[in-house]
DNA sequence: ATAATAAGTTAGATTAATCTAACAAATATA
DNA sequence: TATATTTGTTAGATTAATCTAACTTATTAT
């Protein structure tokens, strides 16, 4: 069983390597928001206990078991969050940090009966997958709004980051997960994108929002 | 903000010095399963802390301030115990270790609508009393079922501890809070309580268990 | 290719929470 | 009351997680 500051360096190196890529000391330290010594000894600690691969002057990579591990952190965390959203009225943008906090508590008991409660949801409010109870993740395949052609119909389907920040401006915006937006037109100079929403007002989206969209096309 | 293990001690000494009794660094060494050289440095920071009253060789006891964050610490437990009881189903045996974990989450969004939800509850699964958010508690002024004459009809309204063997027993013997005892003759011999229910069959309660049982008169 | 910069490591210290061994104080008992 | 027992304290060590300072290895850029 790992400790609540391990599950944490798990779960950002988990994120770190989305995908089979190695992750240097530096970047797991700015992560954790610790020194590189401390990152440096964890990572070592980490691989007596099997879950990584550490050797010196390379980047770490989690192995099977740390993976597994992992993913059903991330698992506790999105079926937490879809708990808070669902059951508890919470906003898309505040169950993220009450999720930080119970994806450590102890108890499948407790998940299961999430899971259960929630009819085994796969996606979380975020759009983002919830991992199954092995670890299994599922490939979502969305396209980046940013990559979208004028005139194109798209769903939003789901967020690139959930930052608070991110959060509270589609709040004001109306948008939500499932709001449908036509693009008008991009514009040329600050690749803007002119946006009509269903309730058939405009909006204009930056560049900078448009990355952080995950849509598919209509 | 005191961590998690101090959290607990602060529990635990609420517990011990249930209406203002003081505590030997012995009786709090035990109920923290701990060495008694740790009880007693850990007293000593948290006097620092001002949580409590620490002279050596004698008890300890509270502060205001202790005795406030202990009650605000059990209020989180109860409120949680009640919210897996009666929003996520489950039995009143199951809900304490859980509690046990989440009690320690730092969100006050999260235990203020877990409140609104239930309806601003006042007493737990087990019919202990949940304290107000400024730590009051409401005095219940529950009889002890051994001290009950013969001929009396009681109503289960609490337990003296909620120890899952009890709780088991309990369930077995189809009693819960609520449930309605009519004493009809209590053993001379071993002070064993013969009892009826509200479906008529009739049970015997050992002295011990009615020890456990609070009631009020009917 | 060498110097400058970045990344990673070692060493040594700190804090929180724990332990055991040894000793001191308080309490109980003969 | 004197002694035995229990209770409480000190001292010193350990583990997990963190830090800073100093150093080494790798990478980048001129």
């Amino acid at each position: 069983m790992p400790t609540q500051t391990k599950e944490n360096y798990l779960k950002a190196i988990y994120f770190l390597s989305q995908e089979n890529i190695d992750v240097s000391i530096t970047e797991l330290s700015k992560k954790m928001n610790v020194s590189k010594p401390t990152a440096n000894n964890m990572a070592k600690k980490m691989q007596e206990n099997g879950w990584l691969f550490y050797e010196k002057y390379k980047p770490v990579k989690l192995t099977i078991k740390g993976k597994r591990l992992g993913a059903l952190i991330v698992r506790k965390h999105r079926l937490t969050e879809m708990f808070l959203s669902q059951v508890m009225s919470f906003g898309w943008e505040e169950v993220h940090d009450i999720a930080e906090e119970i994806e450590h508590i102890n108890s499948n008991l407790f998940f299961d009966r999430m899971d259960e409660i929630l009819g085994f949801p796969t996606l979380d409010p975020h759009g983002s997958p919830i991992p199954d109870k092995n670890g299994k993740v599922l490939k979502v395949n969305y396209l980046n709004l940013s990559t979208i052609k004028p005139g194109q119909k798209v769903r939003l389907c789901g967020l690139e980051n959930s930052s608070k920040d991110l959060l509270l401006f589609l709040n004001k915006k109306k948008i939500k997960l499932g709001s449908v937006l036509s693009i008008l037109h991009i514009e040329k100079f600050d690749n803007s994108f002119e946006i009509l929403l269903e309730n058939n007002s405009t909006i204009l989206l930056t560049f900078d929002v448009c990355l952080s969209l995950l849509v598919e096309e209509l």
